[in-house]
DNA sequence: TGTACATCAGTGAACGCGCGTTCACTGATGTAC
DNA sequence: TGTACATCAGTGAACGCGCGTTCACTGATGTAC
């Protein structure tokens, strides 16, 4: 096929670059989707590894597709509002065990329990509105801290920059994201 | 001065590149050092937050430098090893944190001190061998830990992950960033 | 101090290449009667 | 079922553009004596 057949198809560069942009969200939202939907509702940790290991497995599969969405942003290129629902379907999982957990009367465990400033709960304002009403303010701080420290994660290990870190033999990047993965869940106290 | 002048001094775009990206990680570096210094050895949660402001400062004023560094790879390109130096500068402040408070008789407070299984030590051995030996296993999992979800914020904040997560009025995303600060800080123990 | 020559930083034309895009065309598939 | 025409997916030549790079040249600065 040659390239310019593509035009048949999209309407233009930043119109191609959308559609990969959704698919990629896609592929990974319901690849966490099916992961997590496997485990037994009760299994809040469950889930939460099923996620993480998820969203690993397809990052280390996909590492273009991973680089488009989390990577650096293509100069020039905005994103439309289109992109904005398949972008959330992995946080949405994340909200989901949060409001599990506070339906069950699981708090947040100290250190991550402190208080937030009044600036620091102001700023949490568009997600607030996003959210159920169940999931305190903390319980978000938390679960948008989770998020950055999973996503952080997997840019530094695609992106080279667990050289001369993690060890590089078979099952030594594994172990190290699973004991993020359970640290990571011993915040929000579902470890 | 034309784009041709610059081959007088760099011998291809990969030389360029290097040198651009040892810069890069050398400015980090350096305002990060300088923000450390300027507080009491005896503070480590000062030093800690130096550090961390000092990071998200610099990569607010120099995205382009962050995306260099932090952001998805340059295809076909392959960084020497003359960038490990400079590039674990700001690390390198974070041992000397955890060094600081192992020596004190600090611990990483639960639930970030569990113990690591056998494989998850394994992998350490890179940066285990690297590092002072007053430093735990444990506290070498939580410091990389902090370091990914620091880049991770950063990295998330740059590339525009946080629109209608975090508020965009002014003093939102420093409020969100600062107590992200205050948590990780928390997770070592020198909150 | 003055002159002659060497060194050096920067210029601008030129190259091949890949990208984003357009467009006239081909050949296969579908539809009408 | 057969023929005629329409629709459609993909081709390939062609365009301007910016990138990475080379190279002969200019003009300014430095050095020798």
């Amino acid at each position: 096929m040659a390239s310019s057949a593509v035009y048949r198809y999209v309407a233009s560069r930043d119109d191609l670059l959308t559609r990969l942009i959704i698919d990629a969200y896609d592929s990974l939202g319901s690849a966490a989707e099916v992961a997590e939907a496997a485990q037994s509702r009760a299994d809040l940790l469950g889930r939460w590894s099923a996620i993480c290991q998820a969203v690993r497995d397809w990052a280390l599969a996909n590492p273009n597709e991973y680089a488009l969405i989390y990577g650096s942003p293509v100069p020039g290129y905005v994103a439309p509002a289109d992109t904005i629902g398949p972008a959330s379907r992995v946080s949405n999982l994340l909200i989901g065990i949060l409001v599990d957990a506070a339906v069950r009367g699981i708090e947040i465990p100290a250190p991550a329990a402190a208080k937030l400033t009044s600036a620091g709960r102001k700023a949490l304002a568009p997600v607030r509105s996003a959210v159920p009403a169940e999931i305190t303010d903390v319980a978000i701080q938390a679960g948008l801290m989770l998020w950055s420290a999973l996503l952080g994660t997997m840019s530094l290990e695609l992106f080279g920059q667990f050289q001369n870190v993690i060890g590089e033999n078979p099952g030594d990047r594994d172990a190290f994201f699973s004991e993020c993965v359970a640290r990571w869940a011993a915040q929000i106290g579902i470890g």
